[in-house]
DNA sequence: CTAATATGTGGTAACGTTACCGTGACAGCG
DNA sequence: CGCTGTCACGGTAACGTTACCACATATTAG
């Protein structure tokens, strides 16, 4: 029960070592010898021992991926851009769910050392810094992703929030909406501080004065959206115009406008970064900012493997463009069509 | 960078193997000399290596996960519950996209045996069957999750693909439904079959003629969900009602009928198999048969901790509820409530 | 009081692979 | 001819842990 690689080097009359280096393509081995030991190989239907590959050569060829819920549409996405990544370049990617707790976020980063995984992408929380000072202590790469976390210098892949979030905006005041209410996510996140930013570029561009009133700041979920919403409805003069930093935080104003039995686009319009069309049911309907999720995952495995294959190059923060998608929620004759 | 359990041994001033013990909790290790090792164990930050223990042990502690999308919050909450367990019990879970892709499904495969995984869960494709018998050709343990796969014997959990379809149709029939168009997934995939048994089950229950032109199979997916919602529009007389066999199905159907000007449900009911709530953009609307997808994967992975515990226990086939949940989709007064 | 069992500890040897160093053989070059 | 360099392979020794066996001492049973 398990072929080891001795007993292929018996077959193909070889050196243990020249199986490997056939097998792994180091060194230089004859065309008939790597003829002959991939012949044992087959006879033998011998699978390589990684976990022993890995104890003699201080690599696992394992990844994880820490990201705060797989149910997010938006994670997943960016899930399968960062597996995509790492199955081609020969990894296996670990994937935990943190759930935002930092008790299980703990948890999990001690099993995965003790795994010893050669590096990580991760999707931090606002906790998360003692968490990623760990890491940067016991020198194990890893590469942020969507958010940057102050104190923590390393490589990191995020959406343009503060460009998408002016495109929503001027597109909005473009047609012809002024009062824009804008329900952003906590404060301590820096996409939540920067679609914000964005928002204040666009109304200084158009002249529309700034009502901090119309600015607040919770988590990103679905209760703080319906939440938002009430709050804001009851402003004077209403808002004729509500912008979601992301996905749920739109679902949960749907769901209140719905309950005040305000209509979408007509009676009020509605923007939203992130782009949840994948499942909305009856066909997207939400103008968003989208961010390329599935291009972030692999933009991710990919600085973290140049990081891999040279510890000591410069650290790098790559911004990516959101595209900004005109459907019907924002009131102007946006495409309803579905793609594809 | 790297300290041995060897060095832990020394400070704390007993053998490397009583360190072994007390750590792991075997074998008898007095509390006085416990106490020293996690002493040690502090002072020195010592991590242990879970590669040397897995090839020493032979058991890696690692388990997978074969999916055919991540992007399905079907399957993703099936995955949540995968991993909530698995974590529990001190497994770690790789997570892998199969795509329907027999050639990504085999390179996986591949990549995990090489890993020495301990065993997985499968969500298998109908094309599985012959990466199954490698499976059970090397006796790794793996658990059936949603669908059986003939030829094929091992522990599975499912829901109640025959029982919820009962319940969906029974349910259109009692609001008055009487020409009612099933589009089903692949007749090559089990829980197709079963859902159109159920709808069988309750026409005849109900003294139903029964139509073979209103049944139709095709793929899970939204594509087909359009494609055959056009078919059965076709049908004379029109179907009153349609009864999509999943949630990729229904949204398909839901454009289909859209671009029909067709309104649900004044115009036709829909019912759907799969819950598809989190993501519906303007409040839960289609009525189902709800799955317990979190269920499922923890269930799934009891059964595969259960036979990793006892390989030679009796194979289980544990087949979940499915919850009727009406809403406004059947045309009945549904709630249009949003759960918390 | 002897035998059997539980408790606490250690020595030695693997697990299957690759890092490191070494040895020829042969080609090219001045 | 000697010198250097690339190719093709092998021997030995780890990597850090635990399985297996051994051996005390303490406790209990018969």
């Amino acid at each position: 029960m398990g072929i080891t690689l001795r007993e292929v080097a018996v077959r193909a009359g070889v050196s243990p070592i020249t199986v490997s280096r056939a097998l792994n393509n180091t060194g230089h081995v004859s065309t008939e010898t790597r003829q002959r030991v991939s012949v044992a190989v087959a006879e033998l239907n011998y699978v390589p021992n990684a976990v022993a590959s890995s104890l003699r050569s201080n690599r696992t060829q394992l990844l994880a991926l820490l990201l705060t819920d797989v149910t997010n549409p938006f994670w997943t996405t960016v899930a399968r851009g960062v597996e995509d990544g790492a199955m081609e370049a020969g990894y296996g990617v670990i994937l935990c769910n943190t759930d935002e707790d930092q008790v299980k976020e703990a948890r999990y980063l001690d099993l995965l050392l003790r795994r010893r995984i050669d590096g990580l992408v991760v999707a931090p929380t606002t906790e998360s810094t003692e968490v990623l000072q760990h890491l940067m202590r016991r020198s194990v790469p890893f590469v942020l992703v969507d958010r940057l976390v102050s104190g923590v210098a390393a490589d990191s892949v995020r959406g343009d929030s503060r460009g998408g979030a002016y495109d929503l905006t001027m597109h909005l005041l473009q047609t012809g909406h002024k009062r824009i209410g804008m329900i952003s996510g906590p404060p301590t996140v820096s996409t939540a501080e920067e679609r914000v930013m964005g928002y204040l570029d666009a109304l200084r561009e158009g002249d529309i004065p700034i009502d901090v009133d119309l600015i607040c700041y919770g988590p990103y979920r679905e209760g703080w959206g319906r939440e938002a919403t009430l709050k804001l409805l009851s402003r004077q003069p209403r808002p004729d115009a509500l912008f979601a930093a992301n996905n749920f935080i739109a679902l949960g104003v749907l769901e209140a406008l719905s309950t005040q039995c305000l209509r979408v686009p007509e009676d009020i319009a509605l923007v939203c970064f992130d782009d949840a069309t994948r499942f909305a049911v009856g066909g997207p309907f939400l103008t968003t900012a989208a961010q390329p999720a599935a291009e972030m995952g692999r933009v991710a495995m990919r600085l973290l493997l140049d990081r891999l294959a040279d510890p000591g190059r410069d650290l790098q923060d790559i911004v990516l463009p959101t595209e900004l998608v005109v459907r019907a929620s924002c009131g102007c004759k946006g495409s309803t069509e579905y793609p594809n």
